[in-house]
DNA sequence: ATTGACATGAGGTACGTACCTCATTTAGCT
DNA sequence: AGCTAAATGAGGTACGTACCTCATGTCAAT
């Protein structure tokens, strides 16, 4: 029941090892004729090439690259500590990876960073970036010197990109708006939407979901107009409490963003907990505290570890040709309450 | 920059690569004192096996045994299913798994089948059954032999096993009180709680969860008495029936067990969707239609991919010596509502 | 000094694959 | 038939480790 080798290859086919080394490397010197004789006996024998076995004698590694933007924004932190936390698990696995980043405001800085990355120094880059084309040009370029590409968080619909890491931001909107209509109970209210900026897909696409659930299911309940916080504490703390002090109907927050401070501390200094429906995004140290106190009610999350090792295995899979398990790289829509918290 | 070798341990240790093998590998023939000139090297250098040239080298095989119980319930059927994606996925990487089955309700039917476990043909075993002296003393049994063991799902507290990959049952019981909670609204109310058997740990420590939070947060809800459904159909049509005919005031219902068609279609045959708040356990066919068509609230669920992988994860490093990714083995509680079905 | 037991070293093969070199064979053209 | 270019084969080394054999060295006892 032992595997095929390559020599069982050779024999089958009725040619030499170096043979089907070069068919099975793409390496010129055979003939059409003896190429389709070896791969007959490839697919014949089910032959699957030993990836580890070559890794040694190639003296493998892979060089992973996640492209991250520089920002306060906690959310990215936890992401930033996920990768080191995977680079110590992985120092046995020929798995090399290294962090660029570029200020989170700065799109000329990106456009820079990109061009340090090229076939010559990487095998795979994972990134989260918001799509501009020249984020879409870098990629045609890497894709095209066969660097495999994952988006990670936030999809690059438009690019090349072979696999988006994430979760779909429409649902994961629709499950806040779900949980915040059925929180909420069956008297009127109001509820607030504050965004870290309407120009990110993932804030766009969740309250896309979440207007759309609340209008289906719970229509007594009046959604306002997004208020934007720029992932900034300042101008969080005064719009959310211009809006607090000028609608006392309020009955629930929806915190679409990457998660703040500023949201957490206002809400502590104005009321109780579970005076209002909270219900927020990322599992970050602030919104852990949140929700350890009772001062959010759900989080929406997804888990970072297991985007960056999905990210890793996509990569490297590509690297080497081979496939995945769908559904061990589908990252889920986690619901986190009080007594769940990972 | 590159990984020692064990040349590298041979000439920082100043002896042959025959002494570094036989130090490594606790062979016999080498004085303490040498022994601790090699373990020195070793540290110094940071040596680390590469297990894959080691394999290669030994032609090495995992064997794992996963022992299941053979019953109706769909969850164990979820769990197979996830074995069977597992095996596909690791046909490359020298994992042989195989299932060993024993009939839910028969006790000696599990002594006997674990009687056929041993050294001679399993390199570890993951083991979803009850806690009794006989599994205790097949357990001491095979790790007297070198054998790691995972308790699957339901974890074996008073045994040797290595490792528990399943979730915190009471904080699942605690997490559905929650849901409950919330959902229910603040008007009173009583919760029907259905159990598959009191005498199964996992449902044991989810009522227990549960109990505590409601009297803790919800005492405006009456929690009933546990009934039991024994796994069987007709047995939970009758009770469930029962008691929905003589508690007219009954506006929620915990179904603890690993899920039955029979909830599902008794409730679809006396009421519309959203009438009762009703959360359950485990992602099965049943609950995945139940949540969709809205006759379910929420599913409290333990990722059964995770799971298989992480256990056989964490017996090939304990085969290996090697550690683990406590975050990566941690087995999260999660909720899944209507629009976060994965 | 001699002998015996144990420790250690040197050298070799093996695993599956990558990659290289050079000799031999084959096929096509003149 | 002879020549040339391309295809193919044979043989070798390499990767890191496992495991084996046998020769050599060391040490203690007689």
């Amino acid at each position: 029941m032992s595997r095929p080798t390559v020599n069982d290859i050779a024999k089958a086919a009725g040619v030499s090892l170096a043979t089907v080394d070069r068919v099975l490397n793409q390496r010129p010197g055979v003939t059409e004729k003896t190429v389709g004789r070896v791969n007959a006996a490839i697919d014949q024998l089910g032959y699957v090439r030993d990836v580890t076995a070559a890794n040694l004698a190639r003296q493998r590694r892979y060089r992973m690259t996640f492209v991250l933007p520089e920002t306060p924004v906690l959310f990215v932190g936890t992401l930033r500590e996920a990768i080191a936390e995977a680079v110590r698990g992985s120092a046995s696995d020929r798995t090399d990876v290294r962090i660029v980043t570029f200020p989170a405001d700065n799109p000329h800085a990106l456009v820079r960073a990109l061009r340090t990355i090229s076939r010559a120094n990487t095998d795979g880059m994972a990134i989260f970036a918001p799509e501009t084309p020249h984020v879409r040009d870098a990629i045609a370029r890497l894709k095209a010197d066969g660097v495999p590409i994952v988006a990670l968080v936030s999809d690059l619909p438009n690019t090349d990109r072979d696999h988006f890491v994430g979760i779909d931001n429409v649902a994961a909107g629709r499950t806040a708006g779900l949980l915040m209509g059925k929180f909420h109970g069956r008297q009127p209210g109001a509820v607030m939407v504050l965004v870290s900026s309407m120009q990110a897909r993932d804030n766009v696409e969740r309250r896309l979901g979440f207007d759309r659930i609340m209008a289906e299911r719970f229509p007594r309940i009046e959604v306002l107009p997004s208020i934007e916080g720029h992932d900034n504490d300042d101008v969080t703390a005064r719009v959310v409490n211009a809006v607090l002090d000028n609608r006392p109907d309020i009955t629930g927050i929806y915190s679409i963003g990457h998660g703040s401070r500023a949201l957490l501390d206002l809400l502590r200094a104005r009321m109780a907990p579970g005076t209002l429906s909270v219900v927020a995004h990322e599992l970050t140290k602030v919104t852990r505290d949140a929700l350890k106190t009772g001062m959010f009610d759900a989080v929406i999350s997804q888990n970072v570890g297991h985007i960056v090792r999905s990210a890793i295995r996509v990569l490297r899979a590509k690297s080497d040709g081979v496939g995945i398990v769908p559904s061990q790289e589908r990252i889920r829509i986690e619901i986190v309450v009080q007594e769940n918290l990972p």
